[in-house]
DNA sequence: AATTCGTGGCA
DNA sequence: TTGCCAAGAAT
């Protein structure tokens, strides 16, 4: 086949690996998404502010993300802030957001960057990546977007979007190092950081999961997934174990004042350092009321109320069953006894909230 | 390398 | 209702 052949469509030019970042900058350029930690154009980006959004965003949602976000800018506006808050009052304003060893993290990371630069950020992946809670693509986003390096930054929207454009089959996780390596191709010198968010904003808004818009994909003419036909099939994943079933009897204590007892989680683990309605431990097995009272706070008439509180963490579903009891005269426990009307100075999260709410609304 | 870490929105 | 999924990190 020769150039001459009618048949014989060159691949224009802006179709060749090297150039998709360029298609990409300008549909980002032209599709410029508002986000409070994003700079202006042609205003340097604030690296505690990406570095924070950064962490936030980890596993979560620009949505979920931005409320909190804007919470922590306005009472921390600068690393130095944060460094100096106690942890109870960074983990109570994480509250609800999840993952809470990114908050423990993103403390001590704080005070890091304080105490070796005197909160000035290291600008390298290298230097990046030792920081608390910055593990590899979040050395690279901050790198690229605060610095402007030319870091492979590879997140879960990056990872479709490679997978699609290469039709790459192999599954997830094992496919991570070929994905890389085609996000290291389209990689820009230029404007990285503006790049890394528009794959993420590609990946966010048109390349999506499911019923993805390839018909408004600024890569639509060179996308092999899009070519086979199984574009939206990728990219594969292995298959995820069940969930299990895990259950447990909080207990629901309270005092003659109307104060309720609470305490704190185990620094490390599920929940790690949260405040909690004390309960059984969690497991498989169904408890009896029996069952439950030696684990129950202090001796007491404990009755069960109606219903049950349900959650779904990562990993197992949860079914709490609450029971209720009033601390006598002379028992004595420990815990913390906080009024009904101070629950929310607390770092309760969601989880213990919904316990919270389902006492109110059965124990009284 | 495989597990363990939350939560809310969506189909 | 159920499972999937999100700008992943730590161990």
């Amino acid at each position: 086949m020769s150039q001459h052949d009618p048949k014989f469509l060159p691949e224009p030019q802006s179709l060749r690996p090297e150039n998709l970042s360029g298609r990409l900058l300008s549909w980002y350029d032209r599709n410029r998404r508002v986000m409070p930690w994003r700079a202006l154009p042609g205003e340097l980006a604030d690296p505690y502010r990406i570095w924070l959004s950064e962490v936030m965003l980890q596993q979560t949602t620009v949505a979920a993300v931005i409320p909190y976000f804007q919470k922590f800018v306005e009472r921390w506006p600068t690393v130095m802030d944060l460094a100096q808050a106690p942890l109870d009052d960074v983990l109570h304003a994480w509250a609800g957001l999840g993952y809470y060893a990114r908050a423990r993290n993103l403390h001590k990371c704080a005070q890091t960057v304080a105490a070796w630069r005197g909160g000035v950020f290291p600008d390298t992946e290298e230097a990046l990546r030792k920081l608390p809670g910055v593990g590899e693509y979040t050395a690279a986003a901050i790198a690229a977007i605060a610095f402007g390096k030319p870091a492979v930054v590879v997140d879960g929207n990056v990872e479709r979007v490679m997978a699609r454009v290469f039709a790459v089959t192999e599954p997830l996780p094992r496919a991570k190092r070929q994905i890389k390596e085609h996000a290291a191709t389209l990689t820009p010198r230029e404007r990285p950081g503006d790049y890394a968010q528009a794959v993420m904003d590609l990946g966010a808004t048109i390349c999506t999961p499911r019923n993805p818009a390839c018909g408004i994909c600024p890569l639509m003419a060179a996308c092999v997934g899009r070519q086979l036909g199984m574009a939206e099939a990728l990219p594969a994943k292995e298959e995820k174990p069940e969930r299990p079933t895990r259950r447990g009897i909080a207990f629901w204590a309270t005092r003659k004042d109307g104060a309720v007892l609470l305490r704190r989680r185990p620094e490390v683990g599920l929940l790690g350092g949260m405040i909690e309605i004390p309960s059984t431990p969690w497991r498989e097995d169904k408890w009896s009321l029996e069952d439950a009272l030696p684990e129950a706070p202090f001796q007491a008439e404990w009755r069960l109320l109606p219903g049950l509180v349900r959650h779904t963490f990562t990993h197992f579903h949860l079914e709490l069953v609450v029971a209720a009891g009033k601390i006598g005269p002379a028992a004595l426990t420990r815990g913390l006894w906080v009024p009904l009307d101070k629950l929310g100075d607390h770092a309760l999260p969601t989880v213990m909230r919904k316990v919270v709410k389902h006492a109110l609304l059965k124990a009284y």
